[in-house]
DNA sequence: GCGTAACCGAGACGGTACGTCGGGTCTTCCG
DNA sequence: CGGAAGACCCGACGTACCGTCTCGGTTACGC
C-alpha cells in the first residue's frame, strides 16, 4: 500500500536479490544513492542508517555488514564526489594556493551536498572514537596528497626547501574547516585571496 | 581535582524541592554539577539529559525549562571554566598571540573538560539548527573580544592602523579549532611559537 | 496523513498520552486489545511485540515496561476472559469433573482465541526460562483453585478423605493440555464423559 | 556420553566437499551432531538453523535441502535415541504401563537431550502449521504402536476385549506430556505406580 | 492571610533509532 | 549436480533517549 512512496528517485522497480556468496555492486549503489538522496533532503539531523535502509530498500545487516559506522558510510558518499583530484598548476603558490582553498575546499563545500558530508563526519568524529579514527586517516590522506602544492613551490625555487609545507597548509585547511563549521563558506569565498596573502606574507607592516 | 567532583552533588542527601515560584539555584547548580560529571565520565558520547537529569536527581522538564536544547547546557558548563578572561600583555603582538593560542586555546582545551565541552558543542552546532546559533552567538562575541590583541598592537604602533584584525585572529582560532577537532592539542601545544610567527611573518623567503 | 489507517477497531482516534506518572489505563486497555486483535488475525506466529505496538499505536517501551515477556502479556490476554471462574456445583463429583473439562478446559478453549493464546503460553514456556516460571505459578494457582472440585466431593462423603484431589485433578488437566496441543479439542469434547468415568472408575472389568 | 559428542563434529578437520550429485552421509551426520550439541549446550532457546549450520561447518541451504523445518530437524535428532523400541512384556498390564510411563515415556525424558527435543517439537508444533503435522503424525505412529500394552493385556484376558485402549494409553500419554512440559519429570518419577493404579483402578472408595 | 501561580521531583507516554539475530531464498564456485 | 559459502531482504528483538505531558507537593507573592 506504500510501495511506491519511497520511489522518488529510485529505478530500482523490483526487489533486488543475492548474486550469491559476494557483495551486490546494485546493493552497494543503491545504499550510497539513497544515503546521498537522505542527506540531501533531510540534511544530517535525519541521515540515520534506519532511513538509509528504507530508503535504499535494504536490510540494515546489509549496511552494517559493508560499513562499519554511520561515518564510514557518509566519508563513502563524500568520496564519491572527489573524482577531479589533481591541484592544477597555476604556476605559482599563490595561484595555486588561492585555487585550493577557493576551489578544492570551500568551492567544493559551499552549497553542494558534499560540505554537509563533510560536517557530518566532523562533528561524528567528535562522538565516536572509531570515526575519528576514520577521519584521521582520511584526513592525513589528503594533507600528504595536497603538501604537492608546496613541494612543487619548492622545485619552481619560489620558497626555501627548509618551508615547513604541512604548516602552511594546516593554516589554509583550518581556515577552510572553520568556516565551514560555521556555516560560513558562502561568505569565506569572498575573501580567499586576502587570507591567502596573509598566510604567505603575514602582517603587512608588522614593526618587529 | 575530579575526586570531590562527585561529592558535590552528593551532599545534597535529601529531595530537593521547590522554592516557590522562582528558580531554584540548588536545581541550577547540580544539575550544571552533574552535567560536567557526566561528561568528564562518560564522554560526549554519554552525554545525555537523561544522564544529567539521572544523575541530578532531577526532573527532565526541569532541565528542559531552562536550558532549551543540550548546546545551551553544555555552553553553561563551559563558561563556568572562563572565570579568568582578561589577555594578559605581554608586550608584543607576538607575545599575546602566542600566549593567547598556547594559554587560552590549546592549553586551556588540553586534557581538560574544556576540550570535551567544546568539541561536543562544535559538533552539535552541525546537527542542529538552533545549537549553530547559539555556537555563532558565542563565537561572534569571543572574536569581538579576542580582536582587542591587534587592537592594542595597533595603539603600540607595532601594526598598521588598517590591519585586518579580524582575519589575524581568525587564522589562531581556526588553527585551535583544527587541532581541538582531530585531537591534537597536545602535539599542537609544541608548535605554538612556529604557527604565530607563520602567521604574522608569512612563510619566510617568499620570492615574490 | 495516515492516521485513519489502522482506525479499524480503534474508537482511540487522538493521541494517547501520558496522564503523569502513574500507568495510563487507556494504554493498558489499548494493548491488550491490540494483542488480543493481532492474535485473532494473525495467530501466535505474527504475534510480537512489535505488531502489538504498531496496532495498539503505543511505543514499544511502554510495553515492555509493564509486560517482561510476550508471555507475560499473553497471559494477561487469556486472563481477561477468565472472568467467570466458579465451578458449577452439579451435585455430584462427576457432574463437576464433566463440566470442568467440558466447560471449563476443553469448550473453553475450542475455537476461541483462549485456545491459541493458551498454546502459544505453553510454547513459550518451553523456550524461555522466564516464562516457564509464569506459567508454573499460574498453573500452580488455577490447580489449587480447581482442587475444591475434589474437596466438595469429600465434604459431601462421595469419595474418601484422603483421595488425591491433586491427582485427580492433573489427570483431567493433563488430558485437556493434551487434545489442545495436538489441536483436538473439537474431538475431545465428544467424549468428555467417557474420560471422566475411565479417571473416576478405572478400567471395567480390570482382573486384579 | 556427553564428553565427546563435540569432538565428532571437530574431527572433521577440512572443509567437507560435495561427493557428487548426491546426498552425502558425511554432511547428513556432522548436521545431526552439531544439532544435538547445539541443542545440548544452549538448549531450546538457542537452537537455530544458523546455529546447527555454524557448528556443523554446513552452509544453511544444504540444511533446508533435507530438512523443510527445524521441527523436522529436531526430530530426527530425537529419533536418533529412539533405538530400543519394544516394550517389555512384565506379565501384566500395571507392570506393562508403570514400566511404559516409567521408563518409556518420563524416564527416557528426564534429564536427557532427549526432553528437551521433544519439548522443543512441541512447542514449535502450536507455532508452525507444518510443524504441527509432522507432530501429529508421529504421534499418531507411536500411539498405534503403544496401544499394543493393552492389547497384550486384552490377549492375556486381563481386560475386556472392548476396552479403549486408545483412551487408556491418551490417559498415560497426556500426563507424561503434561509433566513434560512443566518441567517436572523428576519429580513425576516418583508417583508413576499411584498415576497408574488411579488410571487402572480409578478413585478408590467412590460411592456412586 | 490566602488563593494562585510557578517551581520542583518523578516518571509514564508515543516515538525514532540503535545494533544484532535469525529466517528463508538465491547465486556462484568448486569438486 | 551436490554441497559450501555467504550475501540478500526482511522483520523482530530489547534498549536508550528524545521531548512532552501530567501529577502531587511546595513555597512565595499579589490581592
Amino acid at each position: 500500500m506504500t510501495s511506491e512512496a519511497e520511489n522518488t528517485t529510485e529505478t530500482e522497480d523490483a526487489t533486488r536479490r543475492s548474486i550469491g556468496a559476494r557483495r551486490n555492486p546494485a546493493s552497494e549503489e543503491a545504499i550510497l544513492d539513497a544515503a546521498e538522496a537522505v542527506l540531501r533532503e533531510n540534511g544530517i539531523a535525519g541521515f540515520s542508517i534506519e532511513a538509509v535502509a528504507r530508503r535504499a530498500r535494504a536490510g540494515k545487516p546489509t549496511i552494517y555488514r559493508w560499513w562499519p559506522h554511520r561515518t564510514a558510510l557518509m566519508l563513502d558518499v563524500y568520496k564519491r564526489f572527489k573524482n577531479a583530484k589533481a591541484f592544477p598548476d597555476t604556476g605559482s603558490l599563490r595561484g595555486d594556493l588561492v585555487s585550493f582553498l577557493g576551489d578544492h575546499l570551500l568551492g567544493f563545500w559551499n552549497g553542494s551536498l558534499c560540505g554537509t558530508v563533510y560536517r557530518a563526519v566532523v562533528a561524528e568524529a567528535q562522538t565516536d572514537q572509531e570515526a575519528a579514527k576514520v577521519l584521521n586517516a582520511y584526513h592525513a590522506d589528503r594533507k600528504a596528497y595536497s603538501t604537492r602544492i608546496v613541494e612543487r613551490a619548492k622545485a619552481r625555487g619560489e620558497v626555501p626547501a627548509d618551508t615547513d609545507a604541512a604548516l602552511v597548509m594546516d593554516l589554509v585547511v583550518s581556515y577552510a574547516w572553520h568556516q565551514l563549521l560555521l556555516g560560513q563558506t558562502e561568505e569565506a569565498l569572498q575573501t580567499v585571496p586576502q587570507v591567502i596573502d596573509m598566510i604567505l606574507k603575514g602582517v603587512p607592516g608588522l614593526r618587529q
